[in-house]
Parts: C-alpha cells; sequence; structure tokens
DNA sequence: TTGCTCCTCACGTCACGTGAGGTGGC
DNA sequence: TTGCTCCTCACGTCACGTGAGGTGGC
C-alpha cells in the first residue's frame, strides 16, 4: 500500500484504481501534484502526494465534490460540518428518487391495463394516486409499504395485481345470481378477498385502516380508473363477514 | 391549460413552468419546435407543439434523458422497456446513495468518539464496520434497520450511543466490586442493557440474533475500536439474566 | 422614446473519457 | 528500431443558466 521513493502516473493509478487521466486531472486543479518531475516532465509522486491521494479517494466515496474535498484537506472546511451537509443531501436525493421510482412503479403496474390511451392521461392518473396516497398514509405508513413490496417480489405483486379483476367479477356475479351470504360460496369468495387484501397490508392494522378509508371516501374513482371493486361488490364482503358466526 | 391560437414562448414558459431559456433548447435540440414563427422571427407555438411539450415535461419528471423522450415520442422506443430500465436504473441509483449515506451516518455517528484521530483510520473503520455489518445482516434486515432509524430519529440515536460507555463503565465498577448478580442493583444494570439493546432492533428477533451473532463473534475488534463491552461484562449481564427467577 | 419581450451566439457547469499528435527511456 | 509510458492540448458529456449585444412591437 505505502510506496516507497517515487512513483510515476502509471504506477501510481495502477495502485490507487484511479485511471492516469484522473491524476493528470487532479493535478490540473490543484488537488494533488506531485512534488516533483523527472527532466523529460514525467510527473513523480513522493509519499506525502500518495498520502494526500488516497484521502481524495476516500472523500470521494462519500460523493463529495473536489473542491469540497480540496478545502477539507487544506483545513478549510471543518469534516463534521460537511458530513452532516453532505448527510442532509443525500437524504434529499433518496426520497426524490425514492419519489420517482415509485411513480415509475405505478405506470408499469398501470400500463397492464389497456385502459389508459394516452401518456398524459396515464401520468394524471399515476400522480393523482399517488395524492391520494399521500392523503391517507404517512411517510412511515409509505416506507413500510416500500419495505413490503421488496419483500413479497414484483412478480407476486402482480400476481395479486391481475387477480383482482377476475375475483371482483365473480363477486359481481355472484351478487347477480343473488348468492346468499351466509352460504359457504360466499364465503370463499369472501376468504380470497381478504387473502388479496393481506397480501397489500401485511396483518398489518395502520396499514389495513389507511388502505380501507382511502377505499371507502374513494370508491367511485378507484372503480372508474382502476377498474376497482364496486360499492355493491364491497358491501356484498362486508355482508359475508358479518353474517359469519364469530 | 389548453391554449387556443399560437403563443409565444414567454407565455409559454409562464404556463408550463418551464424557462424560456429551456424552450430556446428544445427547440434547437429538435425536441420540441414551434410550427410557425413571426416575420421578425419569434416563435409560435400551436397546439400541436403545446402538447409535445407537456409529454415532455411529464416523462421528464420520471428522470429520462431528452434524447429518450424524443425516441418515446417518436415512437422509436416503447414506453414499456423504457419504464422497466428506467426502474432497474433508479432502484441502482437508490441502493448505492444508501450505501453512500449509511457510510456519511456511521462517520457522523464515530466522530464523536474522540479516539480516532486520522481521516484514512475513520474511513477504514467505518469501511469495515460495513463489511462486518453485511456479515451477518441481509439486505432485508438493513431494510428494517434503515426504517428502525429514520422512525426512531436521529437525536434519540445519538442518545442512545452515548448511553452505552457510561452504561458499560458502570458494568465493570459492578464487577470490579464483586456485585451479586442475583442483586436488585445488578438487575436493574441488566435492565437498563436490554433496554439499550431493545432500542436497537426493536423487539424484532431476526435482528436481535444477528446483532448477537456478530458481537459475541466480533468483541475485542468492537471493543478496540468503539469502546463496545468487554467479555467480562457481557458475562456478567448474561449471569444476571440466567439468576434471575422465571 | 421608453419598457418589455424577443432573438442568436457562446461560455460555464462537473469530473473526467477519449482521441490527437508527439516525445522520452529501456 | 520497436513497444511502452509519458506528455500536453482540446473536444465532448447533460440540460440548461447566465450574461452579451442587438432588434421588434405596443
Amino acid at each position: 500500500m505505502v510506496v516507497m521513493g517515487e512513483v510515476k502516473v502509471g504506477v501510481l493509478a495502477a495502485e490507487s484504481g484511479l485511471t492516469v487521466r484522473t491524476l493528470h486531472h487532479y493535478d490540473r486543479i490543484g488537488l494533488v501534484s506531485p512534488s516533483s518531475r523527472t527532466a523529460s516532465g514525467h510527473r513523480l509522486y513522493v509519499d506525502t502526494d500518495i498520502e494526500r491521494l488516497y484521502r481524495v479517494a476516500a472523500l470521494r466515496q462519500l460523493g463529495l465534490p473536489l473542491e469540497v474535498i480540496g478545502d477539507l484537506l487544506d483545513d478549510v472546511l471543518s469534516l463534521r460540518e460537511v458530513l452532516a451537509k453532505q448527510q442532509a443531501y443525500l437524504a434529499d436525493q433518496i426520497s426524490e428518487l425514492t419519489r420517482v421510482k415509485s411513480t415509475v412503479d405505478l405506470m408499469l403496474a398501470d400500463s397492464s391495463s389497456p385502459r389508459t390511451s394516452d401518456l398524459l392521461d396515464v401520468m394524471r392518473k399515476v400522480n393523482g394516486m399517488a395524492d391520494t396516497f399521500s392523503k391517507y398514509f404517512d411517510a412511515d405508513q409509505m416506507a413500510r409499504l416500500a419495505q413490503r413490496r421488496t419483500e413479497i417480489g414484483e412478480d407476486e405483486i402482480k400476481r395479486v395485481e391481475q387477480a383482482w379483476p377476475d375475483l371482483i367479477a365473480r363477486v359481481d356475479a355472484a351478487i347477480a345470481a343473488d348468492l346468499d351470504p351466509t352460504s359457504d360460496q360466499a364465503r370463499a369468495l369472501a376468504d380470497e378477498w381478504m387473502g388479496l387484501l393481506h397480501q397489500f397490508h401485511g396483518g398489518d392494522d395502520s396499514l389495513r385502516d389507511s388502505l380501507y378509508r382511502m377505499q371507502s371516501e374513494n370508491t367511485e374513482q378507484i372503480q372508474a380508473e382502476h377498474g376497482g371493486p364496486s360499492p355493491a361488490s364491497m358491501q356484498f364482503i362486508q355482508a359475508v363477514q358479518a353474517a359469519r358466526p364469530q
């Protein structure tokens, strides 16, 4: 690791994992300059130069701009303050990217349903959904939802999403056929229904409650935009559940 | 929203929330060009231009490069494929930034202890800690830990971290004083100990087990680098717990 | 005539990547 | 003499921001 004497760019580049061009760049901007040169102008890095380079490399891993790194090494800035700012900056970036990704996630989930023809419509819908969501779920719940999604995996999520329309259709058929809410068949439908909901909230009561509130207060919109269940089918499921023996 | 007839850049900029410069830029690169100009060369945007602009603005919110947006609008690329790629890209970015942020978090947490003098030492230590961590906690557990940290808040985390050295010192003193493990005083110390641990794992058994394994297999290192508890003090706490009446 | 808007260059950003064209040491 | 490394320009990246200097319409 510690190179004795003097080294030229090629050796230092190979050893540090940086490129020759990067070392040239650091030299040009005065961040890490070799203390000496050969008669023919080749850069010669000595130990103190090399140590400085490794400090730069370390700080660069934190995503800091080269200028800030220079100021840190020259004691113009304090490490604690810089780290605190970087921490806040990274937190901002992460939450912004997470927000953007959740939009992309929603668009992909939605694009499977062919009822949206136009891009702007999809965006409006997705943004509207995100707005509606944020009315019923706080940041903490959002985080738990995001974590559930990664735990469950994309494939399973798609499976569940595609299972809904089919189930809703069968419930609507049951209503049309005037199925008895106390029948085994009705209870099987309700079990399926509760099972799909459970995939969403995972037994988390606060998530389940927020989902119910959102669903009940936005029924028509969800039905119109996402082919969600009709008030009638929700009432049917509730009736089945209420009619169960405790 | 829909502007009839023809508009000049200033109006369109104000209405779309973009800058005049941005509209100039989109025109120059051929992304959104006005269909006509006045005799004096002023840009005149008609309805189809404006619609195209709104599509661009919508897609830009997803973090897509302008060139890709152009290809999407010209049907050179498919939306689904682009979204899938963007989803993967965003996931990568987020996990990378999260990794970097956790390094910064660790450095800040560590910088409160004055035993680290040199930057490179801190980095080595922090990277070593991250490596050790990833040996005992999988991605899923890391996510749960990260979520716990946001739930608990920075202040509380700092409080707990600063409570450890004090508690460890008192336990060491108790050992030196040959305190009876069945005494109320010893049990109070053990309660405090378990309380601090609980702040870490939050009752999550898998987190608790991983923490115990990591702690027991890296005791000397943790003691040397972070002033962690000595084997003796851990044994004392275990003895107190074991001696409790069930 | 005075503001306001519009126009077209064109440099700067950030950290290098990627040639181009040429020289030095084994 | 042939490779290999080294050197110094200098353009390109990405999506504009920010003047500079000048013209057109009410």
